[in-house]
DNA sequence: TGTACATCAGTGAACGCGCGTTCACTGATGTAC
DNA sequence: TGTACATCAGTGAACGCGCGTTCACTGATGTAC
């Protein structure tokens, strides 16, 4: 409307920033529970008061934290599904982008990890909202493969959650390992991942 | 020694009961960060500087709540690993035992399923070395049985470590759930646990 | 372009509060004789 | 059994501290004319 871009805004936006990265930090080491508005906001940069021209409270602000985490993550698995290859290879690229997720966002998968199960009702219903999500997006990509003809759709269903358990199992675990244990961690994750695959296979024969 | 039995030590033991029972109790709606030690003594009936008399910190008393948590965890494996029959009758039992255990301790499990990834390192490292033992003790399980003939130990432990991880998943959904939700989570529970069992029937012969 | 007024992100001081921890104490339990 | 002393679990008061939140404010940005 006007022809500066809202200079304003800009600014604002900057500070609302700086608070989530702020928070993202912090809770990098520490629950949601232990971290208060006066830390965040010193880290931040602002006075604890400004922090109200943001967010109602902290929980209000981790649930954006969620959505931003999550965007990140269904990045990936978007990818993951896009892979083209025989399933051993498949079986590899995931792996391998899991831990390329996990590196390059370790605080967002820390944070899920953490807060999955963590003291607050609003911020694990978001998280378990998405999880959600993403099991149906796995299960979409699962139904549309040569390898589910014939399968329910519970079945599908069910087979994506194992997937998507597995997936999170496996982040957190790369996480607590860090870089020493990462070769160790990816290679149980494969192997794992090809006893799953192995029982989707034979999973209409009878057993 | 004396012809009383400690009626002091006696006593002694009762407050220690109370704190960490009080201590549980909170921790069943909040992380352990946020718990603090003035509440627990007023739920435990005592003096905020009592507390001191039997445990340094919080997450001293916290490392024997994981101790306690998983003596009853213990307990329920040890009673999977016992169950015999063929493979389904197996199967359901299992998710069977732990909807039953996490019925009768949803505390403890809750307890676990938050600290797990939570905030205090003591805690979280209390947790994944009692998981480890787990992991050996199935692993043990799983390779006296005759369908893991011709397995390697590695193998063999990477499926006990599928289990593991797939049984704590399942306990936290079960809370998560709650007793609507129980019938649906033990269906998919025995629908996962039979497909990794029909990777595990055909794992040697290639696949 | 210039001016007068409105908006509102961020401030700094203030509030009441509950926290963790310490301390000297008390009184029941335990022990030695 | 009785007595004198030792132990020590639990108390209650005190401390300094950082917390979340509110409030009236300020001054840069935005808007109307």
């Amino acid at each position: 409307m006007s022809h500066t871009p809202g200079v304003r805004q800009a600014q604002k936006q900057q500070s609302r920033r700086a608070l989530l990265d702020a928070a993202l930090g912090l809770l990098e080491h520490q629950n949601l529970s232990g971290v208060g508005v006066r830390e965040v906001t010193r880290e931040a940069g602002l006075s604890p008061a400004g922090f109200y021209r943001h967010f109602r409270d902290l929980s209000e602000l981790a649930v954006v934290l969620v959505e931003e985490s999550l965007a990140s993550l269904h990045g990936m698995i978007r990818r993951v599904l896009a892979e083209s290859g025989d399933s051993d290879q498949l079986i590899d690229r995931s792996v391998e982008l899991i831990a390329d997720h996990v590196r390059e966002h370790p605080a967002h998968v820390r944070f899920l990890a953490r807060e999955r199960h963590g003291g607050v009702r609003a911020v694990r219903e978001a998280i378990a909202a998405e999880f959600e999500r993403f099991a149906d997006e796995v299960a979409a990509g699962l139904g549309a493969q040569p390898a589910s003809e014939g399968w329910s759709r519970a079945d599908v269903r069910m087979l994506a959650e194992l997937y998507v358990e597995h997936m999170v199992a496996t982040a957190a675990a790369f996480l607590e390992a860090g870089p020493a244990g990462e070769a160790r961690i990816a290679r149980t994750a494969r192997t794992q991942l090809r006893l799953i695959t192995t029982g989707r296979r034979h999973w209409l024969d009878g057993g």
